[in-house]
DNA sequence: ATGGGGTCAGATTTCGTCAC
DNA sequence: GTGACGAAATCTGACCCCAT
């Protein structure tokens, strides 16, 4: 996933879940320039948690209402007023989704946000890069609405955990590229990287992620398990970041059975790193209390039979 | 005075069920 | 399969509270 916005949405972007109450009231168009961005930020009117709240839309593509109040809010009706609120800013743009789809994902349904115009503005005039505008093609929607969905239910664990902290990036930060000449070349594009630590003993953990929704065939998915080996063999990694070992792969899929058939992949593709495997069912159904500590993990290392670990097992 | 946080009621859709 | 119908779900405007 992640090719950016070949088939955008088209214009009528129409919610398709029940609508509110006293009819849909359109936004107000707003000229989205940097002197609009100027005007909003010297009046003060984002707050630290609107902008945390942009930047992670930015790094996942997309969330739901109920995976943002889940991160940022107690209370869903408060987070809906903030978030639309965004929206009529032209902060955050509302995609269309579809009810059942992200119930079988394991969502909960709801508006689901992307990054607005007036958004990626503000990101670009702070950051100084130039990253476009794009509407958000529907079937990395859902992927991302899946990736988040991990994302959260991370969070959420590792709050509850109190010996343990969390960071993680997203694709767009953890992207690796290289320039040969003046040819900009994607080398590798995770879905994410976490990073564990412990404050007490600051050791560390590393992951990349990769969501599977089950879409991808399995001669995709081995090209992905070169692609990881490539840039590990490449040594690149210990320069950019530092590591001394390379991170473990996790892949979360869908359900059990997708999960053993991509096991199967990657013990033949021999490949040079550690991977493991879990699906989303599963780690839903652990709770806050087990999802770093259950052996709910295949982990599948060069030389070594399968094993079933935790997160935070000690390696 | 301003504006965010929160509750509540209401409008409109989707969902579930029953009968045919 | 389809139509009817009530229940449930969803989202927003109105409103109040409180901090600054």
């Amino acid at each position: 996933m992640g090719l950016i916005s070949s088939h955008p949405i088209a214009e009528t972007r129409q919610i398709t879940t029940a609508p509110p109450g006293r009819g849909r009231k359109k936004r107000p168009v707003v000229t989205v320039n940097v002197p609009y961005i100027r005007s909003l930020l010297e009046r003060g009117v984002l707050t630290r948690r609107d902008e945390d709240v942009l930047l992670t839309v930015d790094e996942l593509g997309a969330l739901s209402v109920g995976q943002l109040t889940r991160l940022y809010w107690q209370s869903l009706s408060t987070a809906r007023h903030r978030l639309r609120k965004l929206y009529d800013l032209h902060l955050l743009d509302r995609s269309e989704y579809n009810p059942a789809r992200m119930i079988r994902l394991g969502l909960q349904p709801g508006v689901v946000y992307t990054l607005g115009k007036a958004g990626r503005l503000w990101l670009n005039m702070r950051t100084g890069k130039k990253e476009r505008y794009v509407l958000h093609p529907l079937n990395t929607l859902y992927h991302n609405l899946a990736l988040a969905e991990f994302i959260v239910i991370l969070t959420e664990a590792v709050r509850h955990a109190e010996d343990w902290q969390m960071n993680w990036q997203g694709e767009r930060s953890c992207r690796i590229v290289t320039t040969r000449g003046d040819r900009r070349r994607v080398l590798l594009e995770p879905d994410g990287l976490i990073i564990f630590n412990r404050p007490g003993d600051d050791s560390h953990r590393y992951f990349y992620l990769e969501r599977d929704l089950g879409t991808e065939n399995y001669a995709a998915f081995q090209r992905k398990i070169r692609r990881y080996g490539a840039f590990f063999l490449g040594k690149q990694w210990r320069t950019r970041y530092g590591w001394s070992r390379f991170p473990p792969v996790l892949v979360v899929t869908n359900n059990a059975g997708r999960a053993r058939g991509l096991i199967d992949v990657i013990q033949q593709a021999k490949s040079p790193i550690s991977w493991g495997v879990s699906d989303i069912e599963t780690l839903i159904s652990l709770g806050r209390a087990d999802l770093l500590r259950a052996n709910v993990w295949t982990v599948l290392s060069p030389g070594k039979p399968p094993r079933q670990l935790s997160l935070l097992s000690d390696p």
